[in-house]
DNA sequence: GTTCTAGAAC
DNA sequence: GTTCTAGAAC
């Protein structure tokens, strides 16, 4: 047994064995597949190391020859026993692979693992290249494996047991990860947590993936189908996953023809390596947010096409600079369409940049999967009563999103009035979901001309265009808003995130539109900002939808009676109440209290309120300059709860350390570390743009735990804390910028 | 917002 | 057995 084993001795003897300090052994499983370079690696951190290791490598543990799991099992535990620290090189790509030995973790013994998340192209390229590989996989067959294998890839989660994963998704992540574990003597201990993993779960990207896939231009309209071929022969070929794959009719009249590639490449291998490429920056081509439309009121509600036209381009014109990057595309079935030959000339002589608006012939339910559009949101021109049927984009749009769109349409609204939009998420099992990649329907309700339809507006076109204008706004206002709301799930993505896949999943389609106010008009998208100002003018501070309980109104009755309170309170002023948080989540952790009657939260906040909110902001900041002074080595972050559990709108001032028996749970946390914190700054920024400061979804508070300096992950509380009080990690650079940070003057950014 | 506690997770 | 979370009550 022992004879057979093949160990790389580097260093054993070298170091007596550590009396004093933690001295843990640890067991190091290196996950990645075939190419990766889980070799390599163990190889150059231990010539480096001055810690006892010892790798076990499966593909020659017999001799030279390979071994079973059982073998690497027995192999480790000797080596344990010897003091050595050890690597388990093999895939260990699923988790039932890495299991056993995961059970090796003991008080005297730390289990990590490593992940080298490279892409699969990546791996692949090495494993074919590769000559004199100790498993003896080479050339063409190791394409196969690879991806077969990656098929499979379950990233491991703090869950299984690990005190630390380190995820690589690149080469130099790879690189740092080399050099943190090569510096690693036998007393050090390297910081728990989850740390590198930059996207969400893998297993999601599959499906958003597959979108990035490449697909045949859509041809003369009615689109090409997607190669069906799959050869799962080789060489492996890169595919391409482009952004500009299939190019919808641009006003130029440039012609579609598509560079042909090998359809294999494409099918075989695009889902691994699109998989894995999740993390690549590259992966985030084709994400461009696209709003596909079919022209409102044209078709059954026998709307004048001349005006109808210029209506659309119009309105388009007049939103095209609030979408960023996002696009429109006025979708229509066929070549002859009217109001699409109408629009396309009139875009073009108002010189409406065909990049971010342009028309398409297809069919608005399939543009993906027959046109090779991605839009991830599309319009439907709906009914009052927001019924399936009827025929017309309607019927289409309600029949290839199956039955959840109507339940989850009823969930929202039951009617729309003519010029109204509704945004309704598309449930993750509808086709239009899965195949299409829409996340978002929106219906929207046109002007009626046809007197054999409800609502009729009889020739008047003076309501008609009126209305007709309204729709346009309503539908891409509610575009705009799924604009809005994307950007934090983005920057989630980014963040990484350990939830279990279900729970994504479901937040990624869902939790968009959830909230809690007003069921029912809160989907509902007015034109301009006039329905949330009319709601909020009219709310005062009698029918608030909310119901604050009795324990919500302290601040409210402090706010109103600050003499009733005077030993709390730290400054009164005309505006503003000054105090400490009775329960501080951090060292240092005051509210600037807004003492406006009927101002209960920052949804209640508008325009009128600017002066206020800077006025908050330049007492919060003053605060932090005293408070400096006593400490100067605090951080502060100023800010509001975008759903706060206190009635009486209040600043929070609060130092970056969260060192406070007082914050015990994750909504504690969260509350302060996620999106669902707003900056002073921003909302003072967003006030004075919009009129409005965004607010975001309570769902947050439920995240994962992350550290708010390095963003690594934590499975409970007294871990993430014990995490912070020793992460010296510089914040994020978003942290950094505007403002968001105050620290004193002695400090510099390299500090931080 | 907190406290309390059942029961899940370790 | 102990630790930790999450939901209900306040």
């Amino acid at each position: 047994m022992e004879n057979e084993m093949e160990i790389d001795d580097s260093h054993s003897k070298h170091r007596k064995e550590e009396k004093e300090g933690n001295g843990k052994a640890l067991v190091v499983i290196m996950v990645g597949p075939p190419g990766s370079g889980k070799s390599t690696f163990c190889d150059l951190v231990m010539g480096a190391s001055s810690r006892p290791w010892a790798r076990i490598c499966q593909d020659t543990i017999n001799n030279g020859k390979s071994g079973t799991r059982a073998k690497c099992l027995s192999s480790a535990i000797a080596a344990l026993k010897d003091k050595k620290s050890v690597f388990i090189d093999r895939c260990n790509l699923d988790k039932e692979q890495r299991a056993d030995f995961v059970k090796l973790g003991s008080p005297e013994v730390d289990v990590h693992a490593v992940v080298l998340d490279l892409p699969a192209k990546l791996c692949i390229s090495r494993s074919v290249k590769r000559t004199g590989h100790e498993g003896n996989l080479q050339g063409g067959k190791a394409a196969a494996v690879v991806n077969r294998m990656l098929q499979k890839k379950e990233l491991p989660k703090l869950n299984e047991g690990y005190s630390r994963i380190t995820i690589c998704p690149s080469e130099s992540d790879v690189e740092d990860a080399i050099t943190t574990y090569s510096r690693l003597s036998s007393q050090d201990t390297l910081p728990s947590g989850c740390f590198g993993q930059k996207s969400s779960d893998a297993k999601i990207q599959v499906g958003i993936m597959k979108f990035l896939k490449k697909v045949d231009p859509p041809g003369s309209g009615s689109g090409s189908s997607m190669t069906p071929n799959s050869s799962p022969s080789l060489p492996v070929k890169e595919p391409k996953v482009r952004s500009e794959g299939s190019k919808p009719e641009s006003f130029g009249g440039v012609s579609n023809e598509g560079e042909k590639e090998d359809p294999m490449a494409v099918e075989s291998v695009a889902d691994t390596v699109a998989l894995t490429n999740s993390k690549d920056d590259s992966a985030s081509l084709d994400t461009t947010d696209t709003l596909a439309f079919p022209s409102i009121s044209t078709a059954d509600f026998q709307f004048d096409h001349e005006k109808a036209s210029d209506i659309i381009v119009e309105k388009v014109e007049e939103y095209i600079s609030k979408l960023r990057n996002a696009r429109l595309v006025l979708v229509d079935l066929t070549h002859k369409s009217k109001i699409l030959s109408l629009v396309k000339s009139k875009a073009a002589q108002r010189n409406i940049n065909p990049e971010k608006f342009s028309t398409f012939v297809g069919d608005i339910t399939c543009l993906y999967s027959k046109g090779g559009m991605r839009c991830n949101v599309i319009a439907n021109a709906a009914n009052w009563r927001l019924k399936p049927g009827g025929g017309g984009v309607n019927a289409a749009i309600f029949s290839a999103a199956g039955p959840s769109l109507e339940v989850a349409t009823k969930e929202r609204a039951n009617t729309l009035a003519p010029g109204k939009a509704a945004v309704i998420p598309v449930p993750a099992d509808s086709p239009l979901f899965i195949r299409e990649g829409v996340t978002h329907v929106i219906h929207v309700v046109g002007p009626n001309m046809n007197p054999q339809r409800p609502n009729c507006l009889k020739n008047n076109y003076d309501e008609g265009c009126k209305i007709l204008r309204e729709a346009y706004s309503s539908l891409f206002e509610g575009f705009v808003s799924i604009l809005k709301r994307s950007e934090v799930q983005n920057h989630r993505g980014k963040r990484g995130n350990n939830a279990s896949d279900q729970k994504m999943k479901r937040e990624i389609v869902h939790v968009e539109e959830r909230s809690k106010k007003n069921k029912g008009l809160k989907y509902e998208v007015g034109s301009g900002n006039t329905d949330l100002e009319q709601q909020n003018k009219s709310k005062s501070n009698v029918n608030s939808s909310k119901a604050w309980g009795s324990w919500a109104q302290a601040l409210y009755s402090l706010a109103m009676n600050p003499e009733k309170h005077k030993s709390d309170v730290l400054e009164t002023t005309i505006d503003v109440i000054v105090l400490n948080d009775i329960y501080p989540k951090a060292k240092r952790h005051i509210l600037v209290l807004a003492r406006l009657n009927g101002l209960d939260r920052l949804e209640d906040v508008c325009q009128e309120h600017l002066q206020l909110l800077k006025t908050m902001h330049q007492v919060g900041m003053n605060w932090t300059e005293r408070l400096l002074l006593e400490d100067d080595s605090l951080i502060f972050r100023l800010g509001f709860h975008s759903v706060p559990s206190m009635r009486q709108l209040h600043l929070h001032v609060i130092s970056q350390d969260f060192n406070s028996p007082h914050l015990k749970n994750k909504k504690h946390w969260n509350s302060f570390n996620t999106e669902f914190f707003r900056d002073a700054v921003d909302v003072i920024e967003e006030v004075e743009k919009f009129g409005k400061p965004s607010i975001q979804d309570e769902g947050l508070l439920s995240k994962e735990l992350r550290c708010h300096r390095c963003k690594s992950a934590h499975p409970n509380i007294p871990r993430l804390k014990s995490h912070i009080n020793n992460c010296k990690a510089p914040f994020p650079a978003t942290l950094l910028q505007n403002g968001r940070l105050v620290q004193g003057t002695t400090k510099t950014d390299a500090d931080s």
